[in-house]
DNA sequence: ACAGCTTTGTTGTCGGTGCATACATTGTTG
DNA sequence: CAACAATGTATGCACCGACAACAAAGCTGT
């Protein structure tokens, strides 16, 4: 076992200059991974296909088997993929907000719609239970944009806007609610101009049922 | 056109008694449903085959076509009857029920969650985006549990246990939150003895979320 | 520098699937 | 009882995921 290749794409060759394709492309874990990005947002997870994702490589159809065992992994790898931006966008949607809880609520709660409704398939994908054994993977990158929520609840208690209580519950509860809206509205079951609307009814209610009293 | 046949396979035959399978299955469609059911539950819907309905029905692979033009449209079609259950299953818990609402939205929320915990792929199929231009029939079915959502929120106004508003969106925002929580549970992000103390979690925080203050 | 091992491609194949068309059988209805 | 509509069958196609055997290229120790 070599090292895993940090540096990108070298492929050593002077074929290259002469425009033939090098035998090994470089890079293709990456490659595949975009491409499939954007094939799950434009058509879905049921649409998406090794042997399509491989032509779009310009490589054999089971080249991707070497970075993926079977399709599964890819799609695995895809939500994983997921919650890391999950996180990141949500942490990035507080960065410029006030210190306080309530803007924050708000920013996070717009800034996870945000992300749910514009990667809809990707959003499915992540919340799919596919048990596959190694699924722990994929917990481990949810527990970052759920960590995030659970700081966010623990600020909420420490500013006493919110009552003491388990942080846990209370940020299940409120993640559960923020992917319910998404669910319904990504379903078509609930009209897309009434998700302003919604989410604010629910961080209201969520403020009210919450808060100390 | 005629009768789409209301009584279940007479199929007339006399074959029938030598053993001999009759040439027309008698009740096809209603078998398919019904293995199609089972395989959703046992395998998801990713693994549910058309060819393997038709042989577990005892019949030729094409024979499904003539009662569901594609694999979508059989998928659609327990989506449908999903959503009917789903409303049977909420109104029943009600049913033997305190008329009060504090108990209903108790009983209402555990059913739900019971639902969507024990047909995990089917409430997948039940909210999963697939555009496909017949969406009609399953937002229809959908309305039905939404209904029902609905009318326990109008009567808890009438009660005077829950502010004035719009029914409305505070009854999707109450569906989402149950949905949420199925997804979260079904998904294997959290685990499933937090479940009751969670719905407990998210019934109060509604209740004190929506009172009238 | 080169021999040997590892990684990452390639080609070919297999079984399975959904969808389509042409044909066969049966039930209904005028 | 003679159309005709409904429902199954037989066959074929294109595609897919998985697998195995082989080939090229990169790394590494000597």
């Amino acid at each position: 076992m070599y090292a895993p290749t940090t540096k990108l794409s070298t492929t050593t060759s002077s074929a290259r200059v002469l425009g033939v394709p090098p035998y090994h492309h470089g890079n293709l874990r990456t490659t595949l991974l975009a491409a499939a990005e954007r094939s799950l947002r434009e058509h879905g997870a049921d649409q998406l296909s090794l042997r399509e994702l491989a032509r779009e490589a310009g490589v054999s159809h089971a080249a991707p088997r070497r970075h993926f065992p079977d399709r599964q992994a890819l799609l695995d790898a895809l939500a994983e993929a997921g919650f890391a931006r999950l996180d990141v966008e949500l942490r990035a949607a507080v960065a410029d907000t006030p210190e306080t809880f309530g803007p924050r609520l708000h920013a996070t709660a717009a800034a996870y719609l945000r992300f749910a409704t514009r990667d809809a398939a990707l959003l499915e994908l992540m919340f799919t239970r596919k048990h596959r054994d190694g699924a722990e993977r994929l917990v481990a990158a949810a527990a970052a944009p759920f960590g995030f929520m659970h700081e966010l609840i623990v600020q909420g208690q420490a500013e006493g806007v919110l009552e003491a209580g388990d942080p846990q519950r209370v940020g299940i509860v409120l993640f559960a609610t923020l992917q319910g809206i998404a669910t319904l509205i990504n379903g078509s079951l609930v009209a897309p101009e009434l998700l302003d609307g919604i989410v604010e009814t629910a961080v209201d209610q969520f403020m009210r049922g919450s808060r100390r009293s």
